[in-house]
RNA sequence: GGUCCGUUCGUCUAGGGGUUAGGACACCACCCUUUCACGGUGGAGACACGGGUUCGAUUCCCGUACGGACUACCA
């Protein structure tokens, strides 16, 4: 590669963004660092009526929560901004206009209406897919049906217009997609896409081929969604002569819903109960809250090492990568063509392998916030202990504080079906030399251990007649980590008082 | 409808003209454990179909089927 890689991953602030999105930045960002080139994060605003404020500030924040940094952005200008396609608006007019001079484009004054009144019409005619193209256009008000005259009244008039691509008919027009090879497409399936709007805003397909070419970018990697526009889009690098410097293309396969068919979309989350968002976000205008990855206590590693597998292999059986692994790993030739299902269980497979190499310092900041809901005070050691003893059963964060909580609080009721199988007549009994034999111990959980089969071995019993009585005694659970640890960590005066209360509960 | 893209276990995928078609998640069994989880071992489970090309196709080519994306003055 000569010149340096520069990417761009150019989303629209019209909502949140999407996990697909995420994915699509991920791969910008790993060619761009395995190439030590650029990542650019460009706003593609072009569109004013579909505006979401916050989206702007989502897009930042969950690329950072994401561990993807930014070369380039609205808040980190690069020499080639600005990095927002509305503070670029001055920049598009002009090629609009040279397109218009050379021919290669041309003013439209048809309205809206009218447009839908003729798809409408053709759609009668069973015609369900009338496009203003070479044929057509010539029935249509424009710089090519009007007079020269008619058109300079109409523009001295203010009259809204739009400016179309003249797409020429019945030529090959080819590009080699670093994904899927070569694309051919014949120029006479393109319609006269508009590329500057009555708003005097561009449209994306023009922004996009002038910001890429000033803005450098060398490779266009980009969702799948984006194919059929990729001839137009090389029309368009052609007709304004730039098409010598024209980036490489990749389209990436699309992410599909877990179950059926199609795109992964918003309400999937909803329905299959896993997010489609890195952060959580709220509709301003219905109120409606979408959960997010970050929210629902996802790690960004995990999240990312998801999402570079849906879509790419290293090739290798390792599964978990980093996200400098990644960089290390990652190459377009290894991207898949074919759409990938998500799996949200792999997702929380993930979760916790990340879970488990934390370590209890890092897991305790994170159930930080829950223990002060539950208005628990611990001591910090203490804590560690508990997290070591059980994040091994933990898949999230949140999970440690519930497989633990009866360290925090005494059992109010006793799992019915340990109850009934294994509390006999007898336990009682049995329960209060346990007491008597622990309080010759210093507690720890050695010694328990020992003093626990000393008991056994006296009365000529099996682990199963007074294991799980004591168990559930302390916790109330018929399951959990290890028992003597357990009494270690609730020491002697709480586990006696559990005992002692169990023993009068259940009888 | 049109254009384009795709198709290996349930899912993510490796592989590639001759393989016992490999791994991971999920599932099942067994082992470990007082129990759950973790871990370990093992099991079931796939080349969409039809034609070519070839000594030989899951792999290459062409069709068919199926799926998807796109088809706005949205990106």
């Amino acid at each position: 590669m000569s010149a340096s890689v520069r990417v761009r991953f150019a989303p629209s602030p019209t909502g949140p963004l999407h996990m697909g999105g995420v994915r699509t930045a991920l791969y910008n960002y790993l060619f761009a660092k395995k190439h030590n080139g650029t990542f650019i994060l460009r706003i593609e605003d072009t569109d004013q009526t579909r505006l979401v404020g916050k989206a702007e500030s989502y897009i930042k924040e969950s690329l950072e929560w994401c561990g993807l940094n930014v070369d380039e952005s609205p808040w980190k200008e690069g020499e080639y901004g600005p990095y927002r396609q509305s503070d670029r608006k001055h920049l598009y007019r002009q090629y609009a206009e040279q397109l218009i001079k050379e021919d290669k484009a041309y003013y439209a004054f048809d309205t809206a209406e009218e447009l839908d009144a003729m798809r409408e019409k053709a759609k009668k005619a069973k015609m369900p897919n009338w496009q203003y193209n070479s044929v057509t256009r010539n029935s249509m008000k424009n710089s090519l049906t009007l007079s020269e005259d008619e058109v300079k009244a109409k523009l001295d008039n203010n009259e809204p217009y739009t400016i179309r691509l003249k797409v020429p008919r019945n030529e090959e027009v080819r590009f080699h997609d670093e994904i899927r090879g070569w694309v051919v497409v014949n120029s006479s399936n393109i319609d006269d896409k508009v590329i500057f709007k009555g708003d005097g805003m561009p449209t994306y397909h023009l922004a996009n081929i002038v910001d890429d070419h000033l803005m450098k970018i060398t490779h266009v990697i980009r969702g799948e969604e984006w194919l059929p526009s990729a001839p137009l889009h090389v029309l368009l690098y052609r007709f304004l002569g730039w098409e010598d410097t024209m980036p490489t293309f990749a389209h990436l396969p699309l992410i599909l819903k877990p179950d059926g068919n199609g795109k992964l979309s918003k309400r999937d989350g909803d329905r299959l109960g896993f997010p489609v968002f890195p952060l959580q976000w709220e509709n301003e205008e219905t109120g409606e809250v979408s959960m997010g990855y970050r929210e629902q206590g996802y790690f960004p590693e995990a999240f990312i090492n998801t999402l570079a597998f849906l879509g790419w292999n290293p090739g290798t059986n390792q599964e978990i990568f980093t996200l400098s692994e990644l960089v290390e790993a990652f190459s377009l030739e290894r991207v898949g063509k074919a759409g990938a299902k998500f799996d949200a269980k792999k997702t929380e497979w993930y979760n916790q392998q990340y879970l488990r190499t934390k370590d209890n310092k890092t897991l305790a900041e994170l159930i930080e916030p829950q223990l002060a809901d539950n208005k628990i005070e611990i001591d910090r050691d203490r804590l560690y202990s508990i997290i070591e003893l059980t994040k091994e059963r933990a898949t999230f964060p949140r999970d440690i504080l519930k497989e633990a909580e009866f360290f925090f609080e005494a059992p109010s009721t006793y799992d019915e079906k340990t109850v009934s199988k294994k509390w006999k007549e007898n336990t009682p009994e049995l329960l209060n030399k346990v007491i008597d034999r622990f309080g010759d111990t210093d507690y720890s959980a050695s010694e328990l251990e020992v003093a626990f089969k000393a008991i056994l071995e006296d009365e000529s019993i099996g682990f199963g007649k007074l294991g799980p009585q004591l168990r559930v005694a302390l916790t109330g659970k018929g399951m959990g980590p290890s028992l003597f640890q357990i009494c270690e960590l609730l020491g002697k005066e709480e586990t006696e008082a559990r005992i002692k209360r169990a023993i009068e509960e259940i009888g």
